[in-house]
DNA sequence: AAAGATAATTAACAGTGTTAAGTTGGCAAG
DNA sequence: CTTGCCAACTTAACACTGTTAATTATCTTT
């Protein structure tokens, strides 16, 4: 019995083992650059190995996602203390976009690369992490609306449409789609420019 | 002098010749699958010719990429006709949505990947297509703000913030980051219920 | 200590983009 | 008419990728 409870943390030891090794060469090299034997190298083990611990990539790369969207979740700690639920979301996609363009290699496969998606349909469970994420977005919006701040609108319809644009610019900005159209120093206060005019237009008067 | 435009033109021929199975290849296996290998066997040259008609694979990628912005001009054509700036302007967004969604291959070499990017930022040139696009719908917006059909503010601004949400709407469904959120069936509806409530809301009243 | 289970490895498969070296063809000059 | 050249093209190879099957090493139990 405590034979088989120390084999069982040895066995996890061994797969945060991996994963850490593997946030620490995503973060070093970038997703591109994370290879089923880079892993292994830096822990001094045969890649095969690996697939003693994961069923595949896509199961690596899928916790090193979570991982980003709990470092998410950490910088939108401070939201709890802001009143208005108005200027609540306001900081929420001024975090948001911060944390696309600082962690961009983070973003891509939290909200552009299919490999954790793919590992996910495969179980049966659904994307906790990014339903979470929205469910925390609808919150504000009706709670704003039932302060009267917002006007009226179906929650689903107004969370798709603020999620879905402060997206848009990241993944636009992050995959290059902007560099001949704003000047990288301006990037930042030209995204924050477009949210500032949609909560602006958005408000009650 | 004959003889070395007979050259230039089969040099063309053969060049286009590459281009079309590297489309056919595309739309009928999807972007991963499209090899330089597979590209050479449908024409029955060996892989390595293909580095004497183009640079490397990035280049084909490129020109497939163009050939899509071509397919969702074509599918813009009718516009002109649409008299209201607004109402044009909903089209587009329609337009748009419906395009990514029916062509999701060619929309992620257009918006996402990095490979067409790669080529462009290696010459010199700019993004012509993008630029176009958005120039397009930089013009809209000036048009119904000039006829007092929306609420004044920067142009950038707002056309940045449109085609942010269009493009994060698609790219969030094909990278189906929205599958447990809306019903496959729904999703159409969904997204456009978000452009139609943007659109209203910045509507002038 | 011997047998059995478990952990880890090596070898291999089937692919990828790309470069260097070698081979074939056709055309022009001697 | 043959020789030499140049261009088009191919073969071979490099350095990778994820992944599986078979094999070896290690540890536990009898």
């Amino acid at each position: 019995m405590g034979i088989v409870a120390r084999k069982e943390k040895q066995k996890q030891e061994i797969r945060q083992l991996i994963l850490d090794a593997s946030m620490k060469l995503f973060v070093e090299e970038g997703f591109s650059h994370v290879s089923v034997r880079k892993i292994a190298e830096r822990i001094q083990y045969s890649p095969t190995t690996l697939y003693l611990y994961f069923k595949d990539k896509n199961e690596i790369l899928f916790h090193c996602c979570e991982s980003g969207f709990e470092k998410m979740l950490e910088q939108n700690r401070s939201l709890a203390l802001i009143g208005n639920p108005l200027e609540r979301l306001h900081q929420m996609g001024i975090n948001y976009l911060n944390f696309g363009l600082t962690n961009p290699e983070y973003y891509d496969l939290m909200f552009i690369q299919d490999a954790p998606m793919a590992r996910i349909n495969e179980m049966g469970e659904g994307w906790s992490s990014g339903d979470q994420a929205l469910e925390f977005l609808k919150i504000i919006i009706k709670e704003a609306m039932d302060k009267d701040l917002l006007i009226p609108a179906k929650v689903e319809t107004v969370a798709l449409a603020v999620w879905g644009m402060v997206h848009g610019l990241v993944s636009l900005a992050t995959r290059q789609r902007l560099d001949k159209l704003v000047s990288s120093h301006e990037m930042e206060q030209t995204m924050h420019d477009s949210l500032d005019w949609l909560l602006k237009t958005m408000k009650k008067a």
